[in-house]
RNA sequence: GUGGUUGUAGCUCAGUUGGUUAGAGCGCCUGGUUGUGGCCCAGGAGGUCGGGGGUUCAAAUCCCCUCAAUCACCCCA
């Protein structure tokens, strides 16, 4: 049974659930455009390049964690591990290097060959946005709302929005000098991750969860004094924007984020009903180097991971309806009625009205059986007898009352039980 | 990549210290009504006990390997 299993971190995905992730696409494709934004369909798979550069070499994403192979033209391709780096290159065709504004709002399946876990696939899909060209801390408040406003409409009210500022490039350096000098003589106490973190990405000691390295953590000077005037107006704009948009944040210093084209604003959307992956959604302003430009392109942007909203969806227990059942079944008692049947569906489903019916020999106990499991309200009955008298038998399957109805008036009859039935 | 747990019917799971033709509930199919559903009753289909190897007279059960799922770490969405 076990024999044709979809590969480690993939999944097939059934009707009733393929039902929940389209509502987070068309609630996605609904909410974004009320903000201007345009659905971008980049390829499933870029020039490894695009996301060696965009994302950064030392990144272990890059590292470690891209579907990447050969073609058979030799170039190298590779998976697409997260949606920013192709939105971009797809980007750099237009104007958004002369500072005209773009927003773009994408979803679909990303690859990265980790090992599975609790909200963590290896074909994972996101939904997300971006926008580019411009730099304003209102832009980035709006982007912030506009994801809880999301959120908020696929039934997940109550995430909390975790805020920080990375500075501009400039502030990175005598900020990271502050925490090397802080960190250094206590690296002897913290974990064996932490001191290869100083060397090769020192931001990252920030948000070690080792309970030793944390108290040191704790206690480290805020290096956000070593910033920029302007940046810190920036990053206060940018809060006063959410208190006026009524976004309720939380500020950590702490929240560094993996990228490191992050400038400016980040940010994070976590729920509590999440065990250990709480993040929900993450994002923040950036400067990335396009291919084949010498200037970066400013955006800001995020990333939810929908699988993980469903999740949410589901400890909420906000993950609605089941789908509607087919209103009428179809029963037919001999080939002639199963084929008049099959017209009398045919008529139905081109006015769009969904119709179950039985297509094979079968015995009127089984085709009511049926009838029965699909939930159905009506169900047409005909057999040689009614076919003869030109008519056919309606049965109100609630109450088991029957009634006879001419063939010629049946579609009809149905489409109008149907329309009045939407009605209600 | 590291560690823990799990793997028996479509689904949820039993299966006693290894012992003959491997079970239940639900679901499915058929019949109980020469053409009437839900409830009830009866019957039936459906399993290489994840896969491979080993120990044994005998393995779903014990041992090894492998595959997969799941959880945690790591990383992130």
């Amino acid at each position: 049974m076990a024999s044709f299993t979809p590969p480690p971190g993939t999944a097939d995905i059934f009707a009733p659930e393929a039902v929940r992730w389209r509502r987070l696409e068309n609630t996605a494709a609904t909410v974004f455009s009320c903000y201007g934004y345009g659905e971008l369909r980049t390829p499933v798979f870029e020039y490894t390049e695009v996301f060696q550069r965009g994302l950064g070499d030392a990144t272990e994403v890059v590292q470690k964690e891209m579907y990447t192979f050969e073609d058979r033209g030799g170039r190298s391709l590779t998976l697409r591990p997260e949606g920013t780096a192709g939105v971009m290159r797809a980007l750099c065709n237009t104007d958004v290097m002369n500072g005209v504004e773009q927003r773009v709002y994408y979803y679909g399946p990303m690859f990265r060959g980790e090992r599975p876990a609790a909200g963590r696939r290896r074909q994972f899909h996101q939904v997300g946005v971006e926008n580019v060209g411009r730099v304003a801390p209102l832009i980035d408040a709006e982007c912030i709302a506009m994801l809880m406003d999301y959120l908020a409409r696929v039934g997940i009210p109550d995430a909390e929005v975790v805020v920080n500022t990375r500075g501009i490039q400039a502030d990175r350096e005598p900020a990271e000098q502050l925490l090397r000098e802080y960190f250094a003589p206590r690296l002897g106490e913290m974990c064996p991750d932490c001191k290869t973190r100083f060397e090769k990405n020192l931001w990252r000691i920030l948000d070690c969860k080792e309970e030793a390295c944390r108290k040191i953590i704790h206690d480290a000077p805020d290096y956000r004094q070593a910033f920029s005037a302007e940046s810190l107006a920036y990053f206060e704009e940018v809060k006063r924007a959410l208190d006026a948009l009524k976004t309720p944040y939380r500020e950590d210093p702490l929240l560094v984020r993996g990228l490191d084209y992050y400038v400016h604003t980040v940010f994070e959307v976590t729920h509590s009903s999440l065990g250990s992956q709480t993040s929900i959604a993450g994002g923040g302003r950036y400067e990335l180097y396009l291919p084949g430009q010498s200037r970066p392109v400013p955006g800001v942007g995020f990333a939810a991971g929908m699988e993980r909203l469903l999740m949410v969806q589901d400890a909420l227990g906000s993950s609605p309806e089941s789908p509607v059942s087919t209103p009428f079944y179809l029963i037919g008692l001999g080939a002639d009625a199963r084929l008049a049947n099959l017209e009398l569906a045919g008529e139905l489903r081109r006015r769009g009205i969904p119709v179950a019916l039985e297509l094979e020999e079968r015995s009127m106990k089984a085709q009511l059986r049926s009838a029965n499991k699909t939930g159905a309200l009506l169900t047409v009955v005909r057999g040689d007898a009614e076919m003869a008298a030109g008519i056919a038998v309606v049965k109100v399957m609630a109450t088991g009352e029957q009634s006879e109805v001419p063939a010629a008036e049946l579609a009809k009859r149905l489409d109008d039980f149907y329309q009045t039935a939407q009605g209600i």
